[in-house]
DNA sequence: CTGAAAGCGCTTACAG
DNA sequence: CTGAAAGCGCTTACAG
């Protein structure tokens, strides 16, 4: 998209388009309502698009930001396209939109594992700077790109996996309501439960915050019940890690009074003791295809498809083993 | 300043300047450092300097790059500079040089977590790209402007905690003698140990790589002896994890049989059971601080110092306490 | 107000 | 490896 090819379409010469790119005068109303129309509608950009892709994070997360920039990173030096790294955080003390910034920069395109607001996905089309949102945690709108992972999936296999065991009073700690992959995994092991006739006990379900903490407060709740189950399967691996404690506590051991599987696989699983059970989702491939899909977004090509989810692996380490009476 | 000066300076064409300007192969060593020369001499910007700051890492470390990340972007984020990642692993199958993408972008400045080899350090001089080296691993040469953290005193004050509980055989997990935080950290065991009065065993001290399996090692050569230590301080945090492996292994309890103090204060420290006492670097005040260094650097103004390094702190958690016999 | 023409700074393709 | 030549995208100065 050149000034030369808006001049052409707007019946113009090239330099009353200059002109009204660099809003200078000495060009009537009526010219610079029409130029500026197509400018619009074509997409133009002033300066060439820059050779950079924008990684935007709502906030850096401690334990899985890395793999998502790595993964990024990866794509993007093969293409030789260089990686800003912005966080839309909300500690912001400056009154202009974060996004600002990012427009200003120009970038070929956006990778976003922020939830952007519905203004800033307007800002960014307005713009002609695609975007692929990764692991989205919101309903997205119909033909708004994302990369995602099989949550559903996965929740299915890790339950499917205790079940296997010979576990049949399964708890399972959820997630808020809102978050979209949280919903999906305990609809997986609901629906690994039905596969397996066994009746969902809706009290061995509790809701909980992402966190340790809340963790640890939702297994205490499940594991003081006159039944306690014996096994649960946490909506993360930091949920887990909460469990773990809980367990400790009540001075049950993992696994051989109680099985646990988290989601995530934290590098943190791999190193706690017992070492955790958890549903491996591929970070650092789901970016490097949100990467692919966001460059071949903006050399304009026409993409296969505009949103894809990865698959979950199970990773069986040493908290899940067969209930105790066995 | 425009290339065709440049050109006609070096006795030059055109293209061929304007090759070295992007970082473009086709141009021989000589011709491509006399032009350099010319560019530094005589300050030329490509375009106008971007409003960059690119950040090398030699290899995203798992558990602490997020920290160094997060210092470096809410600098950069203030001064409204974007930061470009970049990572100059050894696994670049391309036969070019990380570095030319990175000229080609023209950064106002760079932080470096890599060790730059002193070829890449001068291509940076002569684009005249002032840069900071994040807690350099090797001795620098004079004026190379660097951040780290106090090392030797963190490993006084992490041996100075366990004299005080009541040890007397304090083991330490040593790096790689080429490392230069490690032999600080070792002088300040030894200082500390000196400073107490007391004698330092030379078969106290081991050798390991950075890595939680030989932590573990060495460990086990340090416990298996007729006269094991009642405590050990590992290098860092992943060594402290081998130290807790096979303490279980042994059968030792920490911190009752055996106390254990790391470095670095990964976030997995805290996550562990028991939670580790290790000295903390100020990663993120330590980017940040690498971050104002290399900005202004990067806007041409002196700088009160080159090199500065950020106060380490310990973090007493749980796996230290009393010896056994005191 | 408008645009033909000249020109600028740079890149690209390619012949040597 | 090197650079003459063509060309690109844009701006500027100026004639109409």
């Amino acid at each position: 998209m050149t000034i030369s090819y808006i001049a052409e379409t707007a019946g113009v010469s090239i330099p009353t388009v200059s002109k009204v790119v660099n809003g200078r005068s000495g060009v009537s109303a009526d010219t610079r309502a029409r130029v500026e129309a197509l400018i619009h509608e074509y997409g133009y950009r002033k300066s060439n698009r820059r050779n950079l892709l924008e990684l935007v994070f709502g906030q850096l997360e401690d334990l899985w930001g890395i793999e998502i920039i790595r993964g990024v990173e990866r794509v993007a030096r093969e293409h030789r396209v260089g990686v800003v790294l912005t966080e839309f955080g909300p500690r912001r003390d400056t009154g202009d939109h974060p996004i600002d910034d990012t427009l200003a920069r120009r970038p070929a395109c956006v990778v976003t594992v922020a939830q952007l607001t519905e203004e800033q996905r307007d800002r960014l089309r307005a713009n002609d700077i695609p975007f692929v949102v990764f692991d989205p945690t919101t309903e997205l709108p119909d033909g708004v790109p994302f990369v995602g992972a099989t949550n559903w999936a996965g929740g299915r296999s890790a339950t499917r996996h205790l079940i296997g065991l010979g576990h049949r009073r399964i708890g399972m700690i959820s997630g808020p309501d809102g978050v979209l992959c949280c919903r999906a995994r305990l609809d997986g092991y609901r629906s690994a439960l039905e596969a397996a006739g066994l009746a969902m006990d809706p009290d061995l379900v509790v809701r909980a915050d992402l966190t340790r903490q809340d963790g640890r407060t939702a297994a205490l709740a499940l594991l003081d019940r006159a039944d306690p189950p014996t096994a649960v399967f946490a909506c993360n691996d930091l949920q887990a890690l909460g469990v773990y404690e809980a367990a400790r506590e009540l001075g049950l051991r993992i696994p051989a009074d109680l099985s646990v599987v988290g989601f995530d696989d934290l590098p943190v699983a791999a190193l706690v003791d017992p070492p955790l059970t958890t549903v491996h989702q591929p970070l650092a491939e789901m970016a490097a295809a949100a990467t692919e899909l966001a460059l071949a977004l903006g050399r304009g090509e026409p993409t296969p498809q505009v949103g894809l989810e990865l698959a979950t692996t199970l990773t069986v380490r040493r908290s899940t083993a067969r209930p105790a009476d066995h």
